[in-house]
DNA sequence: GACAGCCTACCTACTGGTAGGTAGATTGGG
DNA sequence: CCCAATCTACCTACCAGTAGGTAGGCTGTC
């Protein structure tokens, strides 16, 4: 992996330990062992970092994506694939969506990070909405209104889990996520 | 209303534009028309001032739920203050939960202020859940499972749904939100 | 094959600005 | 007179970003 990389990497996971504003470019030197003017050779602004950061986990969400898509056909599985990612975070303990991140600053941001992060959660969500109506047009997944909808709620209710679990614990997680999964099984 | 409490207003004011970390005391000073030192008289450190305003969060929620208790007695009266609540946060255009605010930033804040978010979290879904017992009891609501697991689901939502909605818009958050009840009434 | 010129990747040392916080003087009402 | 509240003036630490320089690899030309 070659130094730019590295730095984006490094910056990813300072991104959802800490957020965007409180990681600086003195952070990223230490992790790294160079020193921060490198950095800035790299990423001359931090806009220019950010919004490589947005780029970074579009691409990583595309490419997850398109190969839950490959290797399961069944709705239940690529949902269930999908919760995967969510849960990968939650077991680091000290971590949040990225998507989560960015918008708790959205009012700090400069606007093209801003607009990058609604692509990186519009194309998930898209993605959700899909695999939410093969489900109910199967007849596996139960739940009222537009597949959409459903998308929009089940993303905002895993950022929202991720951030109340890493305050106050699994349980909380695990609960949130729970009633998703019980809601479209149709136990309501 | 005291100068305490005007600074206490403008702070969980700029927490919930801002969030914790990124207000200052210069911002919190200019606001107020008065000096950066007078605030550290009335609160010593940021420290102090964020347990103060997790304190006033909790102190302001419960008069509020239990203004809601005594004005209605139908669990979906109940539960449309509530959410009448979160609606006001997202008319203000720029502002999101305070939770949430406070929860990006958990690494990087004094334990004694996380304990705080967690306890004022844990009092809202703990009122929640009774409201929504309550409905499932009459048959008026409908959901799988424990009424705090469902409370957990409704306030992770919300908060992302707050989120979501500064950064994409309003439509955004009207699908969680239209969402999340449409469950309640069973139409899954 | 030698060497001039350029490029990448890093460095040290600095700037202006802002953060949280402190010491001590001043002011004004009971 | 007292003392609560506010002030001026300062501190140290850190921020993003810049200036200017260096070591070493690549390339094109004679």
């Amino acid at each position: 992996m070659d130094r730019k990389a590295q730095i984006l990497q490094t910056a990813a996971d300072l991104l959802q330990t800490r957020s965007f504003s409180a990681f600086s470019y003195q952070h990223l030197a230490e992790r790294l062992g160079i020193r921060k003017a490198s950095i800035h050779y790299h990423f001359p602004t931090k806009e220019h970092l950010g919004e490589a950061l947005t780029q970074h986990y579009l691409d990583a969400y595309r490419a997850h994506l398109a190969a839950i898509d490959r290797q399961h056909r069944d709705p239940w599985e690529r949902l269930e694939a999908f919760l995967d990612a969510a849960a990968e975070i939650r077991r680091s303990g000290d971590k949040i969506c990225a998507g989560g991140a960015f918008q708790a600053e959205h009012n700090l941001l400069p606007q093209r990070i801003c607009e990058g992060v609604a692509a990186l959660l519009a194309h998930v969500r898209s993605w959700l909405a899909g695999v939410l109506a093969e489900g109910r047009g199967q007849g596996v997944m139960h739940f009222p209104g537009q597949a959409a909808h459903q998308a929009a709620l089940t993303v905002a209710a895993l950022q929202g889990a991720l951030q109340n679990g890493r305050c106050e614990g699994d349980e909380l997680y695990e609960a949130v996520v729970g009633q998703l999964r019980a809601g479209l099984r149709g136990e309501g």
